[in-house]
DNA sequence: GTGGATGCAAAATATTTGCATATTT
DNA sequence: AAATATGCAAATATTTTGCATCCAC
């Protein structure tokens, strides 16, 4: 099992003012042992395995929490329960209002600023939506900083 | 209320081998006339209000019944129940074998296939995920029938 | 008349919550 | 020590099913 990986997720848990525990641990390493989607049924269940004491309720309640910290995604079937799995992936959203370029980020930063928030002001951020707006590098770097609108862009920097 | 519409959408649960009866009706009446998505629970109030001996679960087995037809898709929200909304268009696909144009169409013949297959074999196909593999028109109208593997043709026709 | 459809009630499935206790920081 | 997290049990929410009766064909 990549013991990174599973560090890495429990740092962004802790950056975000979640507290390390072993049964947040165990959980984690299970996700990240079966690498594919999970229902949280069987993950219950592939917990267990190794560590009994841990409850559903818990399993349900970690599952939402890297859900909110965009750490994992959540996917419906028609039939039966959801399904889940890591995001693998960074999703943060750094927004030009200038040339309306999106780029991706993965930064522990985002963590942090999630903790603060809920620390100052009890308020949960989601870190699955969150973009933040303001100029790229590229249009910095330019002195016109014009807005234009969106469908007046061509499709590629939409 | 659009009553085209709704006749329409009973015309096929008959051409499927379903019964054309009140409960059904109403029920999509209802959903023609609230026209977005919409929750089972929801649609159940809407249904009651003018037929309250209509039963839950004859709503829901109404759902999936057209949900199996393909005349309504339903939609997963992260938190709470399933939404619900009529496709409003064709669905089935008929895919040339010969330069691989995927070309959607809506025809009651589809509906009665259904219907015979249910009747012959007690077997009922899912008309959401139906395709019919064969040649189109203009590849019939060519001699040449050769097979092209989707990898070698040009991306517009996969 | 016959087989599929409905209503009713109960079960099954999936997830969430309250609260006393335990653990992390 | 303070605050968050857990286990437990019960509640909720959502959907499905068995069966006697009913209705469309």
């Amino acid at each position: 099992m990549p013991k990174q990986s599973v560090d890495d997720l429990i740092d962004r848990l802790r950056d975000a003012g979640f507290k390390a525990t072993t049964p947040r641990r165990r959980i984690v390493e299970s996700l990240v042992a079966h690498s594919t989607h999970i229902t949280a049924d069987d993950l219950i269940e592939l917990v267990q395995r190794d560590s009994p004491e841990i409850n559903r309720a818990t399993v349900y309640r970690t599952l939402e929490t890297l859900e909110a910290l965009g750490l994992l995604y959540r996917m419906h079937t028609d039939h039966g329960p959801a399904e889940w799995h890591l995001s693998g992936h960074a999703h943060q959203h750094l927004i030009c209002e200038t040339c309306g370029v999106v780029q991706e980020v993965d930064d522990p930063a985002f963590a942090r600023l999630s903790h603060g928030l809920l620390e100052e002001y009890g308020f949960q951020i989601d870190m699955r939506h969150l973009g933040v707006t303001r100029q790229c590098r590229r249009c910095v770097g330019q002195a016109k900083a014009t807005h234009v609108p969106a469908h007046a862009r061509p499709v590629a920097s939409r």
